[in-house]
DNA sequence: ACTAAAAACGATAATAATTCTTATTATTGA
DNA sequence: TCAATAATAAGAATTATTATCGTTTTTAGT
């Protein structure tokens, strides 16, 4: 029998992931969290954002640049990547996606039970300091 | 000027990747390709992957299960994961994708270069294997 | 075909992200 | 309070991927 106890620690990094929007790895959040927590190990931040995910308290957004990215929303969504700044993005789904689901769950008569969009460009602001330079 | 040269072993490599649409890793082309190229080493299976993909030879699946796969069909479709065989099964895109994509451009403001859509589930096969153990 | 320049190669070292191990500490239920 | 056990820190281990480097191929120009 697996319970879960509380730790503060546990609740630290809980609480940091979902003060931001900004998708971060393991060790964004480490580096962060170390000024309060100074003995915090990068181990510990590792273990408890996997047990996020199979708790269903945050999702895997997937290896972007090399490392994994959480996030804590965990309802129907997608991500846009920025090349150029390397930023994630949360992107609202238009209703278009939820039938897009069902008719792939459709066609390949499979169980769809997670779908993960992820669109990659230039988000609107590294396309304002683009224009600068063309113009 | 990087010029691009011909060699059996490249050319091998982009066969083996076009002759299956499993997505294979790495690895699993270079454990197949040792048969008929003993001395063939994994570095240059990673590196002419990198290259194909930086050609618009081929593009990456994303990382799964910890291991980058590549598809050598670079026009627009998504991908099923499997949950119990852990197999990659290309799923055409209905049209609507199309219009997904400009919709979060607009909405987002930026330029859509690329998406990636990848749906997790039990695919097709499994499920009926599955049937039998409830049924 | 010959040759020099550059690309491709194999072997393997290096790197980087993540997981695992173990001894210690914190939490919980009785 | 106390015993059972989950959680932690530190760092070793693992794994995928990239980089290095000396050698071999390929290719363009003769």
């Amino acid at each position: 029998m697996e319970t879960r106890k509380r730790s503060k620690k546990r609740q630290a990094i809980l609480d940091a992931l979902r003060a931001t929007c900004e998708h971060p790895t393991a060790e964004q959040l480490h580096r962060q969290l170390k000024a309060q927590y100074p003995d915090l190990s990068l181990g510990t931040v590792y273990r408890n954002l996997s047990l996020f995910a199979d708790d269903g308290d945050a999702i895997r957004v997937g290896v972007i640049h090399g490392q994994e990215h959480f996030d804590w929303r965990t309802d129907p969504h997608a991500h846009l990547v920025c090349r150029r700044c390397e930023r994630i993005f949360d992107v609202e789904l238009p209703l278009e996606a939820d039938r897009l689901c069902a008719t792939v769950g459709k066609s390949t008569d499979a169980e769809i039970t997670e779908c993960a969009f992820t669109f990659h460009g230039v988000c609107a602001d590294c396309r304002q300091k683009a224009e600068h330079i063309s113009a």
